[in-house]
RNA sequence: UGGGGCGUCGCCAAGUGGUAAGGCACCGGGUUUUGAUCCCGGUAUGCGCAGGUUCGAAUCCUGCCGCCCCAGCCA
């Protein structure tokens, strides 16, 4: 990047994070060096609002010529676990990022952290207390008292030092000694009240073993962990802003090898969405969904079973832009960036989802006609592939009315429509089984028109799409809708569970044929199915045996806003 | 009632004293063998509110109001 494009001049486009680092590269930190680093606690799946993190981070990195790590925040043993350690890289490289031989760990650093521990204690700036949590709790005060100093708080520095030491030994119980930072015990920021450093946990570390039964915090760990890196820019999302004043505290009290600087920005939430990693193991613990990666799930591996591609998702997080504003973003916005990459990509083909027979009375018998279908309208070379017409065929249920509407250009007693590729059609009658329930449409097609275009100049405003019950092959869709019925599903009374504002209609299971040309392509990447949506084969209950589709997203559908409108109006 | 942040169109978001970018959504219209895509056009006399400074303010000053975060030995 050049002087110009960098200068306080012309940042516009520039992001207030990326405009903070093209500062301090003009400055001259670091010597314009940029190192940035992606640090998840592996307790959980990543979700979208990672993807937004990631995104920043790899993205930085990338945009100043520097690198970014991926560090696991891993100092509490008693949350953390294997399983989510292996999904998250799985997850990041997925979305096609690369930290190469920059992989860390929290734990890496133990060692080092500890011995900068002792340190602080010895420079008199840290001791060991004896207070219980519940009292360590009263003696902080409350954001508009000041605390008070615990009677240990002046303890002899040797006297912190061996004790700390015994700590280490294994020669106390969880939570009856602690390593505090003696900072201000009357700081307005609760966090500058003597914070803990270091706490005894007899646990299993996933990485450490049984090496370690004492802790550093996270706010004891990070922005070393940072410093060892050499990260120069430590971004974080907002609620850590009320840290920052200890990080560099430690910073600046520890001989650290660099400063980094951390910089806070506020975190993605999504409509219809719930996005803390604890509602979300709760979603899959309880049986709301079958699993972190449900298609319903906002984490990376869910969007992905879901159909998402790695680029929508990328672009969504461009698209939303970074700041410190809370906000909300529209589900909408999410969509429109799938469709928008799927679009000039997705090879279409035709399924019918909720089938309805359709018989063409003046077909030849047992006549087959042949027709090209274009892979993708919008790509002339992806080819076609060739798709079969007789007189038996499944259409789509909701394509066909009794006493239409205006408006309505398809089925209908008396009306003509285009079935895609092949012949125009006219509905003459319908066969109802005892409820009504119509169970067979009767058509009359018209040979003139093969191919879909009618001699005469004679006009069809609509289109519908078809499979031959000849040659269809079954197939099971799954429809999925928002998880949550309310915009914000933490938006509830306080008796309620947000438990209680799922969506009982978030996954609708459909049994019905797609076209015998799909059959045989069995693709991996989401195709769009004329006129209903792009869908993807589902991971893992798809097999040759036995299709599985997931609706990733629906098309936009104007006819069903005409619908809405009118029924607003009435 | 302490400290830290944030308030620009329905949802995001540029803008950093010179007279309100862009995207999504929405509303019109055109093209169309997907009511899709694509293409045109429309939508903030206004930047939380009230004062003030200035030739000129979303941008500076003052005072209010609203929302978010902090009292884990979670991250």
């Amino acid at each position: 990047m050049s002087h110009e494009e960098t200068s306080a001049t012309d940042r516009t486009g520039l992001d207030f994070v990326r405009t903070a680092v093209a500062e301090d590269r003009a400055a001259g930190k670091n010597d314009g060096r940029v190192h940035t680093r992606f640090p998840p606690e592996p307790n959980g799946y990543l979700h979208i609002g990672h993807a937004k993190s990631i995104v920043l981070n790899f993205g930085i990195a990338e945009d100043f010529g520097g690198v970014c790590n991926l560090r696991f925040d891993d100092t509490n043993p008693t949350r953390e676990e294997v399983e989510y350690v292996d999904s998250i890289q799985n997850d990041i490289r997925w979305l096609g990022y690369d930290w190469e031989d920059r992989l860390f760990y929290a734990s890496d650093y133990f060692e080092q952290l500890y011995a900068w521990a002792e340190h602080l204690i010895r420079e008199g700036h840290a001791y060991v207390d004896e207070l219980s949590a519940e009292e360590i709790r009263e003696y902080r005060g409350t954001p508009t008292e000041p605390g008070r100093n615990s009677p240990w708080r002046d303890r002899p520095i040797e006297e912190s030092l061996d004790l700390f030491h015994r700590m280490r030994a294994g020669e106390f119980a969880d939570g009856a000694l602690i390593l505090r930072a003696k900072i201000d015990m009357a700081h307005p920021n609760i966090n500058m009240r003597d914070p803990a450093l270091y706490r005894i946990r007899h646990a299993h570390h996933h990485r450490t073993g049984d090496t370690w039964c004492i802790y550093p915090t996270y706010d004891f760990a990070h922005g070393q962990s940072d410093a060892i890196e050499g990260i120069t820019h430590s971004i974080c999302t907002l609620e850590f802003e009320n840290h920052r004043p200890l990080y560099e505290w430690l910073i600046d009290h520890l001989p650290v090898p660099s400063t980094p600087r951390q910089i806070e920005f506020a975190r993605l939430n999504l409509t219809y969405t719930v996005m803390s990693k604890r509602k979300l193991l709760r979603l899959v613990q309880e049986g709301f969904v079958d699993g972190w990666d449900d298609p319903r799930m906002p984490t990376i591996s869910g969007l992905r079973r879901r159909g998402y591609t790695p680029e929508a998702i990328k672009a969504f997080c461009r698209r939303i832009g970074v700041s410190k504003t809370n906000s909300t973003v529209d589900l909408a916005l999410l969509e429109f960036s799938l469709r928008e990459d799927l679009n000039p990509r997705a090879h279409r083909y035709m399924a019918v989802t909720d089938p309805v027979k359709l018989t063409v009375t003046n077909w030849p018998e047992g006549q087959v006609d042949w027709f090209e279908a274009e892979n993708n309208p919008e790509d002339p070379t992806a080819g076609t592939h060739s798709v079969p017409f007789t007189g038996s065929l499944y259409v789509e249920r909701e394509d066909y009315m009794d006493d239409p509407p205006r408006k309505w250009f398809r089925l209908g007693i008396g009306r003509e429509v285009r079935l895609k590729y092949a012949y125009f059609v006219s509905c003459t009658d319908v066969v109802r089984d005892a409820d009504g329930t119509v169970t067979e449409i009767l058509c009359t097609y018209d040979p003139e028109t093969r191919g879909g275009d009618s001699p005469d100049g004679r006009k069809v405003k609509g289109t519908l799409h078809w499979v031959s019950r000849d040659h269809g092959v079954p197939a099971e869709f799954r429809l999925y809708e928002p998880l949550f019925t309310q915009e914000d599903p933490d938006d509830i009374g306080p008796d309620a569970d947000f438990t209680d504002g799922l969506n009982p209609q978030s996954r609708t299971v459909l049994q019905g044929v797609i076209e015998p040309a799909l059959a045989e392509a069995a693709p991996e990447n989401p195709v769009q199915f004329l006129r209903l949506g792009y869908y993807v084969n589902d991971a893992r209950d798809s097999s040759p045996d036995r299709l599985v589709f997931n609706r990733a997203v629906t098309l936009k559908d104007s006819w069903a806003r005409v619908v809405r409108n009118r029924r607003e109006n009435e």
